[in-house]
DNA sequence: GTCTATAGACGGATAGAC
DNA sequence: GTCTATCCGTCTATAGAC
């Protein structure tokens, strides 16, 4: 990820991928401060251009949003397809649930901003059609899949809080926001320090595998 | 709460409680589409006043949030100085998580207020010093009281998903959004039916406790 | 592909009459 | 306590030159 792919013959460091900067930027602000506090003005100046270039990359400040959550909703959509093939054995939600901190951990990025603008999940006004609001019946699919339809409220409250207690979990022992800039404290301290990838992964695997043990 | 408390001469149906008419519309919109979406226009419509007027009850936008978030808060605080004064224990742990679970689902409101507003707690531009900036630092003590001060990483992980998945599960499973209006669907389908108030409080405990049992 | 300049709307907040 | 009227800032988005 580091060399580059063909050359690297950089004027100054940056090459001609703007497209790919932008949503870089704008990713990272967006899950900082959220989408709404985030001027393209701000991320414009950021990159060292203009509002009006990002017009030329992007038709809306949406749209920007939307080019990165797309590959993140597929793979959602990807494990809910395979999920629903499955026969409802404890087996397949082990399985599902540890793809899934695979997504999680991948795109914690991803993850982070679509947490922090939680608002936008829910609420479309006028006309307005982010395709942030696949995101909750993705997450009712899963729901579904783990607890089994018409499942007790019990089962499907603990089902709830593995999801939840997962992507959680992996937002926050997951230090990815940390821009190249601010690489010391910014992580609130009863989290550190910091576990890695692998160890993580196995911590709430076993977190999630002891909330969905016994139900349906 | 449905009787007036002192003869109930009303005009025209409100009282002279404008303020806490304010407050109690502001959480709603807030909770729903998110702060920087909902305009105080779009409060005093509702209201049927004008925006000056809520001027005269409130100084700013963000004092309107305040005021409703400081019991919430008091809440937290005096459950943590609470937990802080008592022994590292897994009696204390339960005992925590039982009065952090009364006081979220008390305050469902307030909290999904929260959830859905992260991004104003996460960031603070500019002078603006909004409450909220005490959100995380609460959530952090609990979790240090639960886990206790340089637990090992499975430790603080369980903790903060028996926190968050407590959290989530009682946000979601709970319809205190839904006002007046929109009394039938709204709840996504995978929660429903919901389950009452003693049996969620009952299942959410028991699914903490098993996360919390076997850490320090 | 990137810039300057600007349109056009809407936001929070205040002054002062009633 | 509530209203009308208005100020001033910022935002998204576009037009058109280079």
């Amino acid at each position: 990820m580091e060399a580059a792919t063909h050359g690297g013959h950089d004027a100054h460091g940056r090459r001609g991928d703007t497209r790919a900067r932008i949503q870089q930027v704008a990713l990272e602000l967006f899950a900082e401060q959220g989408y709404e506090r985030t001027s393209l003005r701000e991320i414009a100046e950021r990159l060292g251009v203009t509002k009006a270039a990002l017009y030329y990359h992007f038709k809306s400040k949406e749209d920007i949003v939307n080019s990165f959550t797309e590959d993140y909703f597929a793979q959602l959509d990807e494990l809910i397809a395979w999920g629903q093939g499955q026969p409802g054995t404890a087996r397949t939600t082990h399985e599902l649930l540890e793809r899934y901190i695979g997504i999680v951990l991948d795109g914690s990025e991803v993850f982070r901003f679509l947490h922090r603008n939680q608002a936008m999940v829910h609420s479309t006004q006028e006309g307005k059609a982010h395709r942030f609001e696949e995101f909750r019946p993705k997450m009712d699919a899963l729901l579904e899949i783990i607890a089994g339809p018409d499942a007790p409220a019990r089962s499907r409250v603990r089902a709830t809080a593995a999801l939840f207690g997962v992507s959680a979990s992996c937002m926050f022992f997951t230090p990815e926001s940390l821009g190249p800039d601010s690489d010391a404290k910014d992580i609130t301290p009863a989290l550190q320090p910091l576990p890695d990838r692998d160890e993580l992964r196995k911590i709430v695997l076993e977190l999630a595998d002891d909330l969905t043990r016994d139900i349906a």
